[in-house]
DNA sequence: CGAGGTTACTCACACGTGTGAGTGAAACGT
DNA sequence: ACGTTTCACTCACACGTGTGAGTAACCTCG
């Protein structure tokens, strides 16, 4: 490899070297059909662009296309699950399916979206829960489109609401709980669940479900305040015998809130979660859980930045696939007298 | 807001509406120190900005000032911790603090470094983990400056192996066992705490440490490997009664594989993990672990980058924050008779 | 009243690409 | 022999910005 004095290498030194205009360059490396070259030229020009390691300045080329091939996805400042990093694989395929590039960027408090569009135009921004109103104006005012996945979540979210209350019902329960979560940056999941399950045990004719709201992180004060709500819901003649929690984190302080007030899980209760983390499968009694996959949203974010990008068809709604139950030790049949 | 048919506006598009030249218009809104301008046209110019909404094509900005702003963070497909996540956080706010901006990019099968650069001309490449030698390659071909986090993580891993050594020490424990892993993918990490509880135990003057490898993920084999390691361990004269694991799932793992062969958690074995996963205080029982902090890494890194990108002084070496243990249940003190 | 300085701007270039239009030479068809 | 097509390439513009150099009008001062 040679270095052009340090600089790196652009397009017109490798026309130097090879002793062909600038434009020879440009379309060879990016193989026109309208125009011919011999076979040795072809081959000189890549010969010394290999040599040279001569890539494109991504900048230039954006700004001559009038796209940057950069898809941004803005994510607020959430604590990151094992599940999230599965759905930004996805979305990083869907991208790169379109021949761009998906980056993705934290909002923080110190690194607003605004400062960071200065620096980065992306062709579209994605994002999966709502950005600050502010961050959305600022994207639409520089015509970026912005691109939820929120839809294609929240078909996945009710699939596993109602594949909890499902797979309870199927065990033979009847009388179900519902531990939710009232924290407003996600939302949008807790409601979608919540509102599936609701549905799915009315599909199932089983009584209404006892819905129990926490507010706040998975800690101590979250058990007791399930502990309380618990020992309510599990006293009288028509106790609650099963519990979907809004995910596996608040499935583990369910579990921890059942033993505080003596019930054996699953033997008094059994418990579901959602999102099947690494962990679950090593809790003690180990968790009952819904496994997501992506791969379906996947593919109906790419037909979507296909449309609105490249104007192809109109995306179809692709039939999601659907959430599984990893069944474990935290569930058990009920044994009806 | 008026928009200028259809087309995001220019620079040019503002100086026609304000009737000024569009040099005016980079000038104003650049604020620079070199030129002066009446307070009229500055209030003119930035009205008709705000207007329509002007935002600077990054694009173009990054070619004219031969710098893109952004700082790129490349990441192997690795499962992602609520760790890792907390890193993220702190390496954007360093970037940030250097006036660009942290993007981050999955490295995938189907999404290889490469394709992306062409996409994205990043000031600089982060990496936590070694990169695949074919993108550090074209990386450093692009004259794209490759920085490694990988020191001051890895003086966080030692202090931590140390960390877990030490307080099991002052704990009264003397015959202890370490659970390491020998994935690939996370060896930098792994060995840096082995390494340090090694030597923290000799410095203590402990026996040294039994040390038992794990291959693959941390499942039921990992959970039957370990506890006929356990067994063997446990056994004899001066048995092991506590136990430094990789991380917090190691250490849900050896939790489970105690309880398979009888053992309790604490009082017949202590267990330690590392990361303070946010299931790791809901285990039963809850587990003992080191958590991270990564200030200290995001000033050094920041430090760095001004240093690499800016011509700052060279970094220093900053006292990166200790990590810190939380103790839970799953460690005791040991009465010696 | 003219030299020199300040104020408020504008001109014009460069950054590195991609691409439609053009061009000279060779090959071809009649 | 001559018009026409094909081949192999080059010219020149445009994308949108930042900035050093220039410039006309106005003010200051001896």
């Amino acid at each position: 490899m040679v270095t052009v004095n340090g600089r790196r290498a652009t397009a017109a030194d490798v026309a130097a070297a090879a002793g062909v205009s600038r434009s020879t360059v440009s379309y060879i490396l990016n193989g026109s059909d309208q125009q011919t070259f011999s076979p040795q030229t072809v081959a000189r020009v890549r010969a010394v662009a290999a040599d040279l390691a001569y890539t494109p300045h991504a900048a230039a080329r954006a700004l001559r296309k009038g796209q940057s091939g950069i898809v941004l996805l803005a994510v607020p400042d959430v604590p990151a699950s094992a599940n999230f990093a599965k759905l930004v694989a996805a979305l990083t395929d869907a991208v790169r399916a379109t021949n761009r590039s998906l980056a993705t960027l934290a909002i923080r408090p110190g690194n607003r979206l605004l400062d960071s569009l200065r620096d980065i135009s992306p062709q579209a921004l994605l994002e999966v829960l709502p950005l600050p109103e502010e961050d959305t104006a600022a994207a639409v005012a520089a015509s970026i489109p912005v691109i939820s996945v929120a839809s294609p979540i929240e078909r996945l979210d009710e699939a596993a609401g109602a594949l909890q209350v499902q797979h309870l019902a199927a065990l033979g329960h009847r009388r179900l709980g519902i531990l939710t979560v009232s924290d407003l940056q996600v939302r949008p999941f807790s409601t979608s669940r919540l509102a599936a399950a609701r549905t799915a045990a009315a599909d199932l004719g089983l009584p209404a479900p006892d819905v129990m709201a926490v507010a706040g992180p998975p800690d101590e004060s979250a058990i007791t305040a399930v502990a309380r709500a618990l020992r309510r819901l599990t006293k009288g003649p028509d106790p609650v015998t099963a519990l979907c929690c809004f995910n596996d984190l608040f499935a583990a302080v369910a579990v921890a809130a059942a033993r505080s007030i003596g019930l054996d899980v699953p033997r008094d209760i059994s418990i579901v979660g959602i999102d099947d983390e690494p962990l679950a499968g090593l809790l003690g009694p180990t968790l009952t859980t819904i496994r997501y996959d992506y791969t379906g949203t996947g593919a109906h974010m790419r037909d979507l930045l296909r449309h609105v990008l490249d104007g192809g068809p109109a995306a179809t709604e692709t039939s999601s696939d659907a959430p599984q139950v990893i069944e474990r030790e935290s569930t058990r049949r009920l044994d009806h007298e």
